[in-house]
DNA sequence: AAGACGGGGTA
DNA sequence: TACCCAGTCTT
C-alpha cells in the first residue's frame, strides 16, 4: 500500500502520464454534457467499449438531449437498445430521463450522492457522472479499477463482497487526485482496460512494475479475487411464429423474466427437449394456433448462451389461412413486417426472422 | 448476502 | 469452454 503522501503524488503523476500517452479517443470524453456522460456510462455497464460505441452514436444522434429521450416511447428506446442486453438499463434510463425533465427541470443533479438516488445509477455510475461532468472528488470504482488496485496493492479481499467494495472504495479515496479527479478516474479505468488486462497483463512494459505487488510476486493470475460463480440453468423455449396474411403474432414480455419489455411469439416453456408436439404442454394461445394453423416447417433448434441461462430454442412456423378461424389469443397482436421491424425483440428472435426472410 | 439480468469478444 | 466486460436491482 502507498503509505505516504509523496508516494501517492508519484503514483498519480505516473498514472496521468500513462493516460496522456495511451488513452483512446472516445466521444464521451470530448464532452462535459452530463446527459451524454450519463448515457455512455449506462451503455457501458457490463459492456465493452467496442460493443457499446455504435449504440452511443445512435443514441446521441436519435436523442441529442435528455428532453428528446424523455419524449420518446419506451418501446422505441428499447428498439434502439436491441442487442445490447440487460434491458432494464434502457427502461431505467428512459424512466430517469423523464424524471430529470419533470422533477429537475431538465438538469442533472451534480453530486454523486444525489445522482445515486436516480434509477439505474448505482455507486459506480453516480461517481463517474459526478466526477466526469462536475469534477467531484469521488473515486469511480468499476471492474477495471478493482483489478488494478487488487494487483498493485495485493488486496485479496473478494471484490464482489460488500467488505471488498468498502475496502477498495476506501483505498481509492486515499489515492484519488484532489487536483484532477476526473482524469484520475478515467486513467484508472483506462489503465485496467488497456494495460492491466484480466489475462496476461503487460507487466514488462508497465509504468508501475517496480511498485506493483502482483508483478513483484508473480500473482497476476490470482488477483483480483472474485468468488461468486454463476450457475447456468438450461431452459427450453418452444416458439410458434404464426403468420396470417403476412402478419405475425407477437406480444410484449411482461413479468420478471429475461427480455422484459421485448416482444416475442406465442410459446411454451418445457423442462426438457420434447420429441413431438403431442408432448408439448399448451397454453391458450398455443392451443388456438395448433388447432387452427398448418405447420410449415421442421423446427430448427438454436442454442442461445447467456451469462446465467442456456436456452434451447425451437421455432415452428405456422400458417393461418383465415384469421376469422383463430380463437382469441390473449394479449397477442398480429403485426405486419414494418411493425415487426420496429418492435424491440430479443436478438435471437430478430436473427431468426431475418434468416427466414421475414425481415 | 445472494440471485437475476444479455450479448459478444478473447484465449 | 471459461472468463469477463466503464454494474444495478430485487429478494
Amino acid at each position: 500500500m502507498l503509505s505516504d503522501q509523496l508516494q501517492i503524488i508519484d503514483f498519480n503523476k505516473r498514472l496521468k502520464t500513462w493516460y496522456i500517452q495511451n488513452h483512446r479517443p472516445l466521444p464521451w470524453r470530448e464532452t462535459r454534457d452530463p446527459y451524454k456522460i450519463w448515457l455512455s456510462e449506462i451503455i457501458l455497464q457490463q459492456t465493452r467499449v467496442a460493443q457499446g460505441l455504435p449504440y452511443y452514436e445512435r443514441f446521441t444522434e436519435t436523442y441529442p438531449t435528455v428532453s428528446d429521450l424523455a419524449s420518446a416511447e419506451e418501446k422505441d428506446v428499447l428498439r434502439l437498445w436491441q442487442g445490447l442486453g440487460y434491458y432494464s438499463r434502457a427502461r431505467n434510463m428512459h424512466y430517469t430521463a423523464r424524471q430529470i425533465m419533470t422533477e429537475f427541470g431538465g438538469s442533472f443533479p451534480s453530486t454523486a450522492a444525489r445522482l445515486s438516488k436516480l434509477k439505474g445509477l448505482g455507486h459506480y455510475t453516480a461517481a463517474a457522472v459526478a466526477s466526469f461532468a462536475f469534477d467531484e472528488v469521488i473515486p469511480a470504482v468499476d471492474g477495471n479499477v478493482y483489478r488494478v488496485m487488487a494487483r498493485l496493492f495485493g488486496i485479496y479481499t473478494d471484490i464482489l463482497s460488500n467488505e471488498g467494495k468498502k475496502e477498495f472504495t476506501e483505498t481509492a479515496q486515499q489515492l484519488i487526485s484532489r487536483e484532477d479527479p476526473a482524469i484520475y478516474n478515467q486513467a484508472m479505468i483506462e489503465f485496467g482496460a488497456l494495460q492491466c488486462v484480466p489475462v496476461s497483463p503487460k507487466c514488462d512494459v508497465c509504468t508501475f512494475r517496480d511498485m506493483c505487488y502482483a508483478n513483484m510476486h508473480n500473482k497476476q493470475s490470482e488477483l483480483p479475487v472474485k468468488l461468486k460463480k454463476v450457475k447456468v440453468r438450461s431452459r427450453y423455449f418452444n416458439y410458434f411464429i404464426t403468420e396470417c396474411e403476412h402478419k405475425i403474432a407477437m406480444k410484449e414480455r411482461l413479468g420478471k423474466d429475461i427480455w422484459k419489455g421485448l416482444y416475442d411469439f406465442p410459446m411454451t416453456e418445457t423442462s426438457h427437449e420434447i420429441d413431438t408436439l403431442d408432448d408439448l404442454p399448451v397454453n391458450q394461445a398455443v392451443d388456438s394456433i395448433l388447432r387452427t394453423g398448418r405447420i410449415r416447417n421442421v423446427p430448427k433448434t438454436y442454442t442461445h448462451l447467456l451469462t446465467h441461462q442456456k436456452l434451447f430454442v425451437r421455432f415452428w412456423w405456422i400458417d393461418i389461412t383465415n384469421d376469422a378461424d383463430l380463437p382469441s389469443m390473449d394479449g397477442y397482436h398480429f403485426y405486419d413486417t414494418d411493425e415487426v421491424a420496429n418492435l424491440p425483440k430479443p436478438i435471437l428472435v430478430d436473427m431468426v426472422l431475418k434468416e427466414e426472410g421475414y425481415l
